[in-house]
DNA sequence: GTCTATAAGATGATAGAC
DNA sequence: GTCTATCATCTTATAGAC
């Protein structure tokens, strides 16, 4: 790939990251790669185009990243650790800061929209496989769906690095209690006969009623 | 309060619903309000005050109305339903919407920084309250702490909305996920006398786990 | 492939008439 | 308070020299 293509390509990722979608243009992004601004079109036809493929390359170079300690997790709690300290690394390379602008340009733009939808799927697929192994021996499995769970996991994570932004503590403090929560996950890993027995009784209810509430 | 600037108010929370940070300008506020763009400068100084102030109101209106049925939640099961409901007609009146633009734009920019952390404090504060009630007679209330868990269901609304807008699917399949979850929470709810001794070891344990890990 | 130059328009913000 | 007119500056995008 030529130099200035993939000078582009970093620096508009970056000036996503710094400046928001707000304060992005071909200009700002020519000039953090220190080339000429027309050059922007020439390779990319839009911005748009230019910061979906950016966008594009970063989420694959991330998620190739942490493969390996995705693979490596075993247990519910080793993955909500794992969720911290990748909020906590991620803060400073600003990854998900970044994707949090896409996503805020995806609403009105077609190509981030396409983008967008990408690097959710990338990151939620990550995310899934791990729960799927993770939750397998427990009886959590019944009730847990991986994939929306996955989904849920992957879009409160942009929220909460939103409210990093405008509010650490609070974010902080969001993140603590989330993981005070997977406590209680733990529990029902370890529940006897009886309860478990209760659970299952539970689901089944709780399903009947949804069922009827969307034919309503 | 005069006409013109309640109009700009309006017509600034719409603008930034519809077409997003990135595409939001005095002219396009002011074209909306059917008022000149001098008066956008005239009233509130820049165009980042008037989207303050605009969200700032739109914030409390929207929370005065939700007022009564947040008042109305007696147990967890009706939080959960509640906030699905919230979700589904918050889609249509694009106030969560709304307020995804404003976090996206609060990244960088300070009137709109304040603006944010107003409107997450201002919801995660009504959260916080109903959670304090449904969960006091509940076991879970060892373990969780509501305003932490307010904050971070506050953020997680954002970041589903901010899904929702790209992949209507993905981010409703999250939401089943997260509904069923809650069982898990009921299940623990009615726990017997004994798993719920094995829960408050195992709380005590992580804490402790906790608290090395940060002093490490 | 990369540059300069330029078109055609949008933007925040202000001065001054009414 | 509201308007017109205007500023300097920014934007995307293209044409054409090198």
């Amino acid at each position: 790939m030529s130099d200035t293509r993939s000078r582009l390509l970093t620096a508009a990722a970056d000036a996503l990251r710094d400046d928001g979608v707000a304060g992005i243009s071909a200009r700002v992004i020519a000039a953090r790669a220190g080339v000429n601004q027309a050059l922007v079109f020439y390779h990319f036809g839009t911005v748009s185009e230019l910061v979906a493929a950016a966008t594009r390359d970063a989420v694959d170079a991330r998620l190739e990243l942490y493969r390996n300690d995705f693979a490596q997790v075993e247990s519910l709690p080793e993955l909500l650790h794992l969720g911290r300290a990748l909020h906590e690394r991620e803060r400073e390379v600003g990854n998900v800061r970044m994707m949090a602008q896409l996503m805020a340009g995806a609403q009105q733009d077609a190509a981030l929209a396409t983008a967008g939808r990408y690097a959710m799927q990338a990151w939620s697929d990550e995310v899934e496989a791990v729960l799927r192994r993770v939750l397998a021996p427990s009886p959590i499995a019944v009730i847990a769906d991986p994939a929306g769970l996955a989904r849920a996991v992957s879009a409160s994570f942009i929220g909460i690095q939103l409210y990093d932004g405008v509010d650490a503590a609070g974010a902080g403090a969001g993140l603590d209690a989330l993981e005070q929560l997977g406590v209680l996950v733990e529990v029902v890993d370890e529940l006897g006969p009886i309860a478990r027995r209760a659970l299952l009784a539970k689901v089944r209810k709780q399903r009947r009623r949804a069922k009827s509430d969307s034919a309503v």
